[in-house]
DNA sequence: TTAAAAATATGACATTTATCAGCTTTTTTT
DNA sequence: AAAAAAAGCTGATAAATGTCATATTTTTAA
């Protein structure tokens, strides 16, 4: 089961292509494999991590709690996705919770392992600073959407979002199954209000839905949208 | 006018800290510095920046402009922070624009000069990667309190960040002159909103108001109100 | 398979926030 | 110092969003 690093085809995806062989190797010796459940968390938030996960398949939402004690989504990740790399760099628990949004296949490798790379391999250094300065814009943009845009609009921009990286065709459904109290979470409002822009979206054509499945029927139209029109 | 890098106070406070002695002079070699007037901008969102502003004196804030035509801040920054980061690792244009809040006076370091640095020196990387890593914490934290917080409880969060930031003594006003707008920018409302909380704020004694010199009364409510009490 | 629980959906209403208009105060320019 | 411009303030109103109640559908568990 707990096949190797360097035959990954996952490893590519990410900052991990950036390691030799040898580190590789030395890697894939002390890393382990996890499958968690969908519902089910991959970590906690205030806990340490001590470690980067690495998703070999299905999806994980990452998310805060607000004082107001409801669950923000703050990204989602996917195959191919790194979890974890601020553990590796500074030694306060998590800020963040991770759970399972369908089963997942992760594997775990332990910061002591990993550091060593860090400090020896400067390729992979950079691709990890790579990655945190691409996050940190990202992150940029959402708060701007957040703080400027209405509900209908962000709504709008996430299903976007969710056709680019989970669209598998252009007219079957896309590849994640999020129950409308996620997606009011990633949008950040109330269930109901969620519910309602969609029925909305629905009855205008914009995008269908089967239960948890949504297609994405006029894209264009959502963009126009999302921009305030 | 341009003084040493090696001699100067303000670098003791970002990761240029970790450069060694002849990095530095090679550094100060090659750095100019400027001074940037209140109100007018440093650098261009889409704009190559094409190296790091270390700000020696001063209050500059960081915008991005919504599609919806109006900025937001995203973060304020102050004297011995740095800025373009983001352009050493990546050759994308500014993702930011950034404004002078009071005179500015800033050194500026090309490029090409400190990415050897990021090369040589793990120091240096690792210290640039643990500033990345905590804004991109702090990002998050203000992406939970968009999506989730009323408008009441960001003002209150801010007023206290804004204390914490640049509060002198107990009792004095802080040491920052925000114009009502960009107090709205930052929490992310209607310049109206902004001005008429700011006004209850001021009935409850919980802040003072003289132009725009601002006292925080009762730091402990405004804690409870952000919190959503 | 059926009962129970959870998720989804919709209406009614309350609350929050934005917008517009008009006025006052402060700052800048002449 | 006076005039003009910008910033700050307040009220009235409209629009957006949240909350609560309740019905329906789907999922889960017995």
């Amino acid at each position: 089961m707990s096949s190797k690093c360097e035959q990954c085809i996952v490893r590519q995806l990410n900052s991990l292509n950036e390691l030799s062989k040898d580190e590789l190797i030395r890697i894939s010796a002390c890393k382990t494999s996890q499958f968690v459940k969908k519902g089910e968390t991959l970590f906690e938030e205030g806990k340490y991590i001590n470690g980067v996960f690495c998703i070999k398949d299905g999806v994980c939402k990452v998310t805060k709690m607000s004082s107001n004690g409801r669950d923000q989504i703050v990204k989602l990740i996917k195959k191919g996705d790194l979890i974890g790399e601020r553990s590796l760099i500074s030694d306060e628990p998590s800020n963040l919770k991770a759970t399972a949004v369908n089963n997942l296949e992760v594997c775990f490798i332990p910061k002591e392992e990993i550091v060593k790379d860090l400090k020896q391999n400067s390729n992979f250094t950079m691709s990890i600073l790579k990655e945190l300065a691409s996050s940190l814009k990202e992150a940029d943009n959402v708060i701007v959407d957040m703080a400027q845009k209405t509900v209908k609009q962000r709504l709008a921009e996430t299903l976007l979002h969710l056709r680019e990286n989970f669209a598998v065709s252009d007219d079957g459904p896309l590849d994640i199954q999020l129950s409308r109290e996620d997606i009011a979470s990633i949008i950040g409002t109330a269930t109901e209000s969620a519910i309602r822009l969609l029925s909305s979206f629905k009855k205008e054509k914009l995008i269908n839905l089967k239960g948890k499945e949504i297609y994405i029927l006029n894209p264009k139209k959502l963009q126009r949208i999302a921009e305030g029109f």
